[in-house]
DNA sequence: AGCTACTCCTGGTAGC
DNA sequence: TGCTACCAGGAGTAGC
C-alpha cells in the first residue's frame, strides 16, 4: 500500500515530467475519483493551468497550478491502496483501470490508474485547507524525540491506532507502523501514555529510520499494485522484519511472529521482542 | 476523547 | 474445473 515512502518516490519521479507542463485537456472515466467535483467543473478548473511544483504532504501528492503567473489551486492526489501515476503509457494490462487522464502540452498524458477506485485525484482551489487536519511530517524538523514523547503522553491511545492517525503523524500506514513498533520493541496495544522518554526516543528513531530506508529503496512492492511511475517495483519488502511474516521466525529472537487485529487492521508483531502491556492477557 | 462498526471497491484466493 | 464466499485495506462517518 502506498505510504509515505512510496508516495515520496512517486512525487520525486513525476516531478521532472510535470513541472512546466500545461494541461490542455482532461478525461474522467470514474467520476468519484474526483472526490465530489463534477466532470465539467474539474475540466474547467484544470484546463490551461500550468504545473509549477510537485510536492508531498503526508500521503498526499500536490501539484501546484498557475495561470498567467497567478496561482490557481492544485491537484491533490491520494493513491490509497492501488492508485498509480504514470506520465504516458500505462502498462497495457492496466489501461482498463485508468480513472483520470490529463493531456499535457507536450503531447503526453498523465494517467491516474486505480484498480480499487479508493484513490482520489482532486482539484482543490485551496489545498492548504485539505492539509490543515494533518499531523506532523515525520521527516520534518518539527518531529523530534521530545515532540513525540509529549504527544504520546498527551494522547491516551493504543500505539498502533495512534501511529496510523494522520492527524497525529502524517504518512505512516499499516506496514511502516508495524515495522517501526517492532524496531522499537513496543507492543501495538500498549497505551501511548505509558511510554517513557527513553522508549519514545527509540520509537522516534525507528520511525525516521524505517521511512528513510524505505525511501532509499523506492518503497515496498509485494503484490501487483505499487509501482514507481516508471513501472519498477520498490525493494524495501526484502527488509521487512514483521509485515507479512506471521508464522515465520523473528529475525531478532527466533520466536514465531504473530498476527493480531487492532482497530480492524492486520497487525504483525513478535510477542517476545514486543512485550504485552499489563492487563492485556491475550488478543493473539 | 477514544473506540467500534460500517462503507467504498476489486482481484485474488480459500474452500467446496 | 468452476463456483461462491470472503478478505485486504486508508480514511471518512456515525454511534456509543
Amino acid at each position: 500500500m502506498p505510504e509515505l515512502p512510496e508516495v515520496e518516490t512517486v512525487a520525486r519521479l513525476i516531478r521532472p515530467q510535470l513541472v512546466g507542463r500545461t494541461i490542455v485537456g482532461s478525461e474522467v472515466r470514474w467520476t468519484r475519483t474526483l472526490g465530489g467535483l463534477s466532470r465539467p467543473r474539474f475540466a474547467r478548473a484544470v484546463a490551461g493551468a500550468t504545473a509549477t511544483r510537485v510536492w508531498r504532504r503526508g500521503k498526499f501528492i500536490a501539484i501546484d497550478l498557475e495561470r498567467e503567473g497567478t496561482p490557481c489551486g492544485a491537484l491533490v492526489v491520494h493513491l490509497r491502496m492501488t492508485g498509480r501515476l504514470h506520465v504516458e503509457l500505462p502498462e497495457a494490462g492496466l489501461a482498463r483501470y485508468v480513472r483520470v487522464a490529463l493531456d499535457l502540452d507536450d503531447g503526453r498524458r498523465l494517467f491516474f490508474v486505480d484498480v480499487r477506485k479508493f484513490g482520489r485525484f482532486r482539484y482543490a482551489a485551496e489545498p492548504e485547507v485539505l492539509f490543515r487536519k494533518l499531523g506532523v511530517e515525520p521527516l520534518g524538523d518539527e518531529f523530534t524525540p521530545r515532540w513525540l514523547a509529549a504527544g504520546l503522553r498527551r494522547r491516551r491511545r493504543m500505539l498502533k491506532p495512534l501511529l496510523l492517525d494522520q492527524g497525529f503523524i502524517a504518512g505512516l500506514g499499516n506496514i511502516y507502523a508495524d515495522e517501526a513498533l517492532h524496531a522499537a520493541r513496543l507492543h501495538p496495544l500498549r497505551p501511548s501514555d505509558s511510554v517513557g522518554g527513553t522508549k519514545a526516543r527509540e520509537l522516534h528513531a525507528a520511525i525516521v529510520g524505517t521511512l528513510a530506508a524505505a525511501i532509499e529503496r523506492e518503497g515496498s512492492s509485494f503484490d501487483a499494485f505499487y509501482r514507481t511511475p516508471e513501472g519498477r517495483p520498490g525493494s524495501y519488502q526484502h527488509q521487512f522484519q514483521v509485515y507479512g511474516r506471521d508464522g515465520k521466525p523473528c529475525r531478532r529472537c527466533g520466536r514465531t511472529l504473530a498476527k493480531i487485529v487492532v482497530g480492524q487492521r492486520g497487525t504483525h508483531l513478535c510477542t517476545r521482542c514486543q512485550r504485552a502491556p499489563r492487563g492485556i492477557l491475550s488478543r493473539l
